[in-house]
DNA sequence: TCAAAAGTGTTTCTCTTACACCCATGT
DNA sequence: ACATGGGTGTAAGAGAAACACTTTTGA
């Protein structure tokens, strides 16, 4: 018998940026989000609610990443990758959390972290990057309608470099996952942009599509 | 609290198929390999003894696949999958096992399993498959030294298609993964192969690796 | 000398990349 | 009218895929 717990490493893109969401727990130490996972519980279930608990963030895509040795082999944490449309989730503290906040995931912009949240985060920026390099993921960094701009400039803060707008358009509209709503949204100057939505289903990664996602994260 | 377990999907290849270890279990039913992991125990190394202890397997690769939900909640178990060099490791059912036995992992070879046990296996063929697009998996599936014939036999026993053999060793090659061992081996009539063993190092996943890589699976 | 497996280069085509200008709107 | 972001096509280079024959051995 051990005791389960979660941690979950919360990413969204704000203002360009890939940011990833820390609690402060009393005495000033900043943490992961997560909690335990009681007996009888299912595991991203509570994932679901721990997040929710502490930091209001409720609904977002969450994928499992690695289960590690905790506490001398007398608890296992399952961490858990969680990608969020950061406008979409307000954040609040809850019960036991002092304050909840957004850090850019470079190291300079992080605030001390003990061992095993770096690792865990480490762990979940690299699933995301290699992941982005081949899976229409940054729909789930955005809200539900969505400019080709937004969506190129949520690649951009995933993979940490810049992308050229006509490939990219031309490849995320050749692999379907996004659909033009119809809608066009006009912000300030400039010609208004088209609004497109991620075309629900699963997509069967076909070699098809593997090239495709490929070539998104390839620029 | 919970019990923590684990399950290993045990792949080899042999005689050209990709083939999985099971476990007899008193009842005639056939399960994964695995057992529990006990407080204060690491989980990879509950993995290990639980392999060796049951089918004799032991000194292989081992990854964590993912963690489950078992027993309505009351459980955890942390499937793992293992490549092994088949010929190197003679099987033989430990305490609590009456049968240990490879089976081909197509559907219609495999014996009647218990809807978790498929989904653990379902999910390690789909790793190892994916795997084996981009990663020189293979050289863990044989002994220390091979001919490139038997590296090809590997790769086209677990992607399911055949591979051209000018570009499979062109790549394979290129890609620095093998080195020539210096020695040949001459098996019934046909031209002696040369022998090749695998570099030991880390394979940094550069964007020249991972196309080499990738050009080995897309074949 | 025949059967069997190992080993070797080149060509074609597709995919990836790089690149510059016009369009539609707000101010 | 101009500043701002949105939207579009093409050409050159790189990588992947397809392809057939010669070599070396055992029988």
């Amino acid at each position: 018998m051990k005791h389960v717990l979660t941690e979950l490493v919360v990413l969204a893109v704000r203002d360009a940026h890939l940011e990833a969401l820390l609690v402060r727990l009393p005495g000033n130490r900043w943490a992961l989000p997560g909690g335990p996972v009681p007996d009888g519980a299912a595991i991203e279930e509570a994932a679901r609610a721990a997040l929710a608990e502490q930091t209001g963030v409720r609904g977002m895509v969450l994928e499992q990443l690695y289960s590690f040795d905790r506490d001398g082999g007398h608890g296992v944490c399952v961490a858990h990758i969680a990608l969020v449309a950061a406008d979409r989730h307000p954040v609040a503290p809850g019960p036991g959390v002092v304050e909840v906040r957004w850090f850019g995931v470079e190291e300079a912009a992080l605030p001390a972290l003990d061992a095993d949240a770096s690792e865990v985060l480490s762990y979940g920026l690299a699933r995301i990057r290699a992941k982005a390099a081949y899976a229409p993921i940054a729909v789930h960094l955005l809200p539900e309608e969505f400019t080709l701009g937004e969506l190129q400039t949520a690649y951009e803060a995933v993979l940490g470099h810049p992308l050229d707008p006509r490939n990219f358009r031309r490849d995320v509209l050749a692999g379907g996952v996004v659909e033009y709503s119809g809608a066009v949204r006009a912000e300030g100057p400039g010609r208004p942009a088209r609004l497109y939505r991620s075309v629900k289903g699963d997509f069967q990664v076909s070699a098809r599509e593997r090239r495709i996602a490929r070539a998104i994260g390839a620029g």
